[in-house]
DNA sequence: ACGCCGGCGTAGACAGTGTCTACCCGTCGA
DNA sequence: TCGACGGGTAGACACTGTCTACGCCGGCGT
C-alpha cells in the first residue's frame, strides 16, 4: 500500500514525514529522494525544481490544516465556540507541528509556485476558510461597526501572530515562563480572549 | 570611516545592505565575504558559524526596528494614538524591510545563538519594548477586564500576524485586491481597529 | 637589535547541495 | 521485431559551509 503509490506521492509523502521529524532544514533534495530509495534526479521527472517539491508538502500541510478546522467547527455549535475552536486548532496545529507550519509560510521558498503543481495557488486555497471566517462572525454580531471581513482578517492575524510567536519565543518569555497549568490552558485563554476581543464583547 | 571599521562590522554591514536588496536567501556565508572583499575564510575569525553572523545581522535589524520604534513613540500624545504609531511602525517596517523582516523571525536559522554573540540573546531584547506596550495599555484603560500583560501579548501578536499575512499575501487577497486608496490607508484603518479592539473600544 | 609570537587574513581541501545532461532499460504498441 | 518512450540512474558542474594549514606583519620582551 506504499510501493504502489508513484514515485511522486512517496517523494511528497518522504518529505511530510522528515520536516515533521527533522524540521525544514532538512528537506534536501537529495536527502528527501534517498529517504524515497530513489537517485538524486529521480524527482526532477515530477518536480522540475526544490521549490516545486517543497511546494507540494506544503499543499499537503494545508490539507492538513484543513482537516483540522473540518473537524473543529463542524456541527451547530454557537458561533463563538467554532470561532475559538477553529483559532484552537490553528494554535494547535502550528505547536504540534513546527517545522511544517513553518514551511507552509515560508514565502520565499514557495513564491511563484503557480498553478503549475496542479491544485489552487496555495494562497487561494484558504479562500473558503477565510468565508466560513466571515459567516461565523457575522452570525456572531449582527451590528458590529466595521465590516465583518475586515475583523476576519484582524483575528485570523491575530491567531497567525500568536502562533508564529510561540514558536518563536516571545509570548512565553512575555507572559513570564512560570506555567502553573498544563500550558494548554494558558493559551486557551489567550485565544479566548483575543476573540472576545474581536467580536467586541467586552465580558470574557 | 568605512574602511577604517572592524572586519567584524563591516560583514555586518554588507549583510544588512544584502539582505535588504536581495533577501535572505542571498545571505551566503561566501557572498557576504565576497561583497566586503576578503576571502571566504576570514568571516570565521568573528562568527564561528554562519549562524552567528546572521544573528548579528537580525540584531541589527531589532536595533533598528527599536530606534524607529524610539521616534515612533515619543512625545506626550495620548496612549491610544502612541499605540497606533508603535503598530504602524512595525507593519510598516515588515513591508519596508521585508527581507529583514523575515530573517528576524526565522527562528530555524537563529536558534541556539545564546549569548555568545555579546548582548542579550535576541528575544530579551524585546522586553523592554513590551514594558512599554504594557505601559500604555494600562494608561488607556484602567478598568480592563483582562491583565494588561495579556492584551500586551495579544496585541504584539495582532500585529505582528498582520504584518506576515500581508508579506505572504493573505491580506490582500480577503480584502479583495482592488485598491482604491493608496494602499496605506487600509492598512491605517485595518491596525487602528486591532488596536482598539484589543482596548475594548467599540467605537471605530 | 633580534627573535618570537599572536592576531588577522589567505588558500586549499572536503563533504554536501541543486541543477543539468547523457544514458539505460523495461514495457507497450504498431 | 523494432522503435519509441516514460521513468529512473549516474556523472558532471558550480556552489555552499566548515575545517585546517599556512603566511604576513606589527609589537613585545630580552
Amino acid at each position: 500500500m506504499h510501493s504502489e503509490d508513484s514515485l511522486r506521492d512517496r517523494l511528497v509523502d518522504v518529505g511530510v514525514e522528515l520536516v515533521l521529524t527533522e524540521g525544514v532544514s532538512s528537506l534536501g533534495l537529495r536527502e528527501i529522494a534517498r529517504r524515497a530509495g530513489v537517485s538524486h534526479g529521480a524527482p526532477r521527472r515530477y518536480f522540475p525544481t526544490h521549490q516545486a517539491l517543497l511546494s507540494a508538502i506544503a499543499r499537503r500541510g494545508f490539507a492538513d490544516l484543513a482537516a483540522r478546522f473540518a473537524e473543529a467547527a463542524d456541527g451547530a455549535a454557537p458561533p463563538r465556540e467554532r470561532l475559538l475552536a477553529l483559532a484552537g486548532a490553528y494554535v494547535r496545529y502550528a505547536q504540534e507541528r513546527p517545522g511544517m507550519f513553518a514551511l507552509m509560510f515560508r514565502h520565499d521558498l514557495l513564491r511563484g509556485e503557480a498553478r503549475a503543481a496542479g491544485g489552487p495557488p496555495l494562497r487561494e486555497a484558504s479562500l473558503p476558510l477565510f468565508g466560513l471566517l466571515v459567516e461565523l462572525i457575522t452570525r456572531c454580531d449582527a451590528r458590529r461597526k466595521v465590516p465583518a471581513e475586515v475583523t476576519a482578517v484582524a483575528l485570523w492575524a491575530n491567531v497567525h501572530g500568536i502562533a508564529e510567536l510561540w514558536g518563536w519565543g516571545g509570548i512565553g518569555l512575555a507572559l513570564g515562563e512560570e506555567d502553573p497549568a498544563p500550558g494548554g490552558d494558558r493559551l486557551d485563554r489567550l485565544i479566548a480572549t483575543v476573540v472576545d476581543a474581536h467580536l467586541g464583547e467586552a465580558d470574557a
